[in-house]
DNA sequence: CGCTACCATGTTTACGCTGACATCGCGAAA
DNA sequence: TTTCGCGATGTCAGCGTAAACATGGTAGCG
């Protein structure tokens, strides 16, 4: 009389239908199940249709833990990413998802708190043992750390990383980018270009701010020092109110929209209108950034190539078999000038050209 | 002298190490490699070291298909959520994340596209296919849709959705949210508050609105129109342009951060200033919303302890068996106001108390 | 009419791991 | 000394699936 044991719930859960409860429903072989399961084409029609009730009236549904283990694939791929709270890249993750479900993958993501190599190494570890076709890493400023070994027997593919190529990698051309926001402003006049940029040990960063120096350097404008925030609009807003403070600054690219952000809302406060007195330029493209005061200027990624980039990618490494590493491609995404309201000609008086 | 078979590499990496491999390796049987791999007390240190050493030789990882197989345990949490682009949604995976790996667990994550039922079925269908021991489904307003079955034989926790309750849940107590923002617009002077919901698909949306409306009748405010936004900045500009044509709107509770950010703007632009003229508060306290302009009155989620609230949860139905269906339990998750500069007192003249 | 092909289906096996049980050896208690 | 017990290790089976191979029946062809 006691709780469990319970005969008449017929929900006597114990176990999942296999393969083989079906088979024995349907009176047929577990092979049969088989094939019906993986639509092979070989089993009469009618038999199917039996195979397929059966399946229906036990709930059937395949252990994907058996299947990896005789088939040695799973199915799934491992995404590595730092910070899925930063929008780009949940937008790249989002466009992970969409892909690989579309190849009928899915995905298992760990998010690695600390920058730290064992952090990336121990997450790296978790995947290749939770069973992954491959491995994708997003944004892996990381990677540059000499004794990060990604090589765990899984392809694996870097999203906007991986400066010694050692890995395929889909890139974002921050370079592009960050000359195309410079000479925007050049363009309007400005006599130089000063350069909000992201950490340090972000190479996406890095790229942006070593674009910048070379558009100014080939355009002859003089080379203002560098500041470096952390991406957040709190790091803006602390450099933006040493910047506002210096009279010669009229135009500000930033690294980051939330640079941007706080940087203007420092110029603000200082009493510096953004676009009159000071032009601001962003990068990401932010859904907000249309809606900021002013409206701003920035470079817009396209976050969604990237990440359907990165799986076919990965999907191309695994098909081929794990020989041929295959000239380990680099795909390279452009990302576009989106002109809003935070950039204007330079001021006459001031520093204009 | 074709370019396969080539024994030469010494990487003939046919088949990644077993139990197997190792235990020849050592000189022992594979069952006690698999003791030392789970760390069992009962072996000879001196085997022990024997079995490592022979482990890192061939670099041996144990295979999770295998183990799932024999344990019926996959040690892997689904996660259904929609648009991870969205900032909550993004904190709270980044927050189950978290919670998942400190417990042993990994995360399967399926971004669901489109709202429609078939395709969180379709979602969840994958998930448990793809071998989940339980389930997490963030923002499910979807699961208002009766057809909806996540009765999939693995537990289920809800975060943030499930009107009626059918699923443990973890909830945002928007209702207290809510009616703290309204709450704090009254006491600043405000006549009334008019409030731009979020699309009304949304439970959290709906019980936004539920509660600023009981809590302008709670101070016998009169209760203006509401309008529906779709949680971007986009909407909010929109239904904030109409907003900004009546002189009687002095206060606005915006149901997310975005739609606050909009309506801002186009205050801005009809020449309403915000807080001297309008007062706007926000919900979510985006990590930007300090440095809007002006910096943003709302209302702080506690996404963190969402996150590990549900993985908590969840875990705890896994670990008691299947029976004990156990008091389904909602907790509840209290959300802080945060005031900034986007409100003040009511102006003297129009429409003061 | 007899042989071959081929198709639907069944049987067997291996995948890698761990739980249950068996074995062996050694020290302690009687 | 005998016996018991316990700890270290080995043996074996089974998890659910799909590939490989086996079987048996039928249609087509000479």
């Amino acid at each position: 009389m006691d709780q469990s044991e319970t005969p008449g719930t017929a929900r006597g859960r114990s176990r999942p239908p296999s393969q083989a409860d079906v088979a024995a429903l349907a009176g047929v072989s577990s092979q049969t199940v088989s094939r019906v399961a993986n639509n092979r084409s070989n089993v009469e029609p009618e038999t199917r249709e039996r195979v397929l009730s059966a399946m229906r009236i036990l709930g059937y549904q395949r252990n994907s833990a058996a299947r990896a283990l005789t088939l040695g694939r799973f199915h799934v791929l491992g995404v590595v990413t730092f910070d899925v709270a930063a929008h780009g890249n949940a937008r790249t993750l989002a466009a992970i998802s969409r892909a690989a479900q579309r190849a009928g993958y899915s995905l298992n993501v760990v998010c690695v708190e600390d920058r730290t190599e064992e952090a990336v190494q121990q997450a790296v570890r978790q995947l290749t043992e939770q069973a992954v076709d491959g491995l994708i890493v997003i944004e892996a400023q990381i990677l540059d750390r000499p004794g990060l070994d990604l090589h765990s027997g899984v392809p694996v593919v870097v999203a906007d990383g991986d400066p010694e190529r050692r890995f395929p990698s889909v890139d974002t051309d921050q370079a592009a980018g960050a000359t195309a926001a410079t000479r925007h402003l050049l363009d309007l006049g400005h006599r130089t270009v000063w350069h909000v940029g992201g950490p340090q040990d972000s190479y996406a960063a890095r790229r942006r701010a070593a674009a910048w120096h070379a558009a100014l350097k080939a355009a002859g404008a003089p080379v203002p020092p560098l500041r470096y925030g952390d991406w957040t609009a709190a790091s803006g807003y602390e450099i933006g109110l040493e910047l506002a403070a210096r009279p010669d600054v009229t135009a500000v690219f930033a690294a980051n929209d939330q640079l941007a952000l706080g940087l203007v809302r420092a110029l603000h406060e200082a009493g510096r209108r953004v676009p009159q007195d000071v032009s601001v330029v962003g990068f990401d493209d932010l859904p907000e950034a249309a809606y900021y005061l002013p409206p701003l200027t920035t470079i817009r990624q396209d976050f969604e190539e990237v990440g359907r980039q990165c799986v076919a990618q990965l999907l191309a490494q695994i098909d081929r078999a794990s020989d041929t590493p295959a000239a380990e491609r680099i795909v390279t995404v452009t990302p576009d000038l989106v002109v809003r309201a935070s950039t204007a000609r330079a001021p006459e008086g001031s520093a204009g050209r």
